[in-house]
DNA sequence: GACAATACGTCAGCTTTGTTGACATTCCAA
DNA sequence: TTGGAATGTCAACAAAGCTGACGTATTGTC
């Protein structure tokens, strides 16, 4: 054991050393920081944040979805959710309006200003993006998107899968 | 561009689509969820949170390390990692000493309980993090790993490299 | 038709974790 | 030696999560 590695792990496992796991893991940290950055500086301009961008790339992804449903896709408790959606719809960014099948349901929309805003947002978001995949190259990014769905709970899981070959 | 693509774009371009690169936005945004959830259950049994987790983990990397240097490295305010600081060298997981050379400064290390805590939340992140690795493959480690360190800031990519190759 | 369940909104209150501002202590350099 | 920079602490506030309770409208079921 005198290069610090359990004996019966071949070449093949040495991705799986803590050391290696242990780099994943800061990695994903540092990241995750420059991942949500840009959003960020435009959202402190309006002095909106992570939840409101949250609730408006899902209402972009999802039109016409029900509360509940973006609930689920969030994980978030509705007295939460409520708190953001209120002020985006107070501002004018989405729109909600009574279900015709079922009178309840109130399905959300953004409005034209709501789109500007998600567009202004995901360019930030995509710019980056953009720059890391040119980077590091098609394969890389191949490895990066099973790593990532190998990380997720079941539920975000089905979430993920359920918009992933939707058209934009 | 009944492909619905730019028709310059050729087939080794293919992965810098905006289609391609929201996939990788939302595969981020799941992923993270299911890389903290682990811990997070851990750290709700004892009524701590995210920060206390972060404080913890960089501290064991970087013993006797510095408030000020803590500070760079997670990005928020003092008053904010003080507060996590003091609750941590409250309970004895944290050892705060008066620097030798600069009295101004205190030198952070990890107690033998807050070693054991860190022990717990690094072994359930492992552990998730090790099932992603094995269902990718080591080429799609590789690749993550471009990716993520192509996604940091310019000043989380310096903590990110200091760290890097240092022994656990 | 009565009644339970569902979908949504809201009030109140609490926690975590970020922020700014004010302040004490310590060090260093002019 | 003294004034400014650096380090860390206390106080107060804001964003965004949480639980619990409740009201209202609508739907579905017995």
């Amino acid at each position: 054991m005198s290069d610090g590695l359990p004996p019966q792990m071949g070449q093949s496992l040495l991705f799986l050393t803590d050391e290696q796991l242990r780099k994943g893991i800061e990695a994903m940290f540092f990241a995750y920081r420059g991942f949500t950055a840009d959003p960020d500086r435009i959202l402190a301009e309006q002095s909106y944040g992570r939840a409101h961008h949250r609730a408006i790339h899902f209402i972009h992804r999802n039109p016409g979805t029900t509360v509940n449903n973006l609930l689920s896709i969030l994980g978030v408790t509705k007295q939460s959710l409520n708190r953001v959606l209120r002020t985006l719809i107070e501002d004018g960014l989405v729109s909600s309006t009574i279900g015709q099948r079922d009178k309840r349901e109130r399905h959300l929309h953004l409005t034209t200003e709501g789109a500007a805003l998600e567009r202004a947002l995901s360019d930030a978001q995509r710019d980056r993006m953009r720059a890391a995949y040119r980077a590091a190259g098609p394969e890389a990014v191949v490895g990066f998107r099973q790593v990532l769905e190998a990380m997720m709970d079941e539920d975000s899981r089905h979430h993920y899968e359920a918009m992933k070959d939707r058209p934009e």
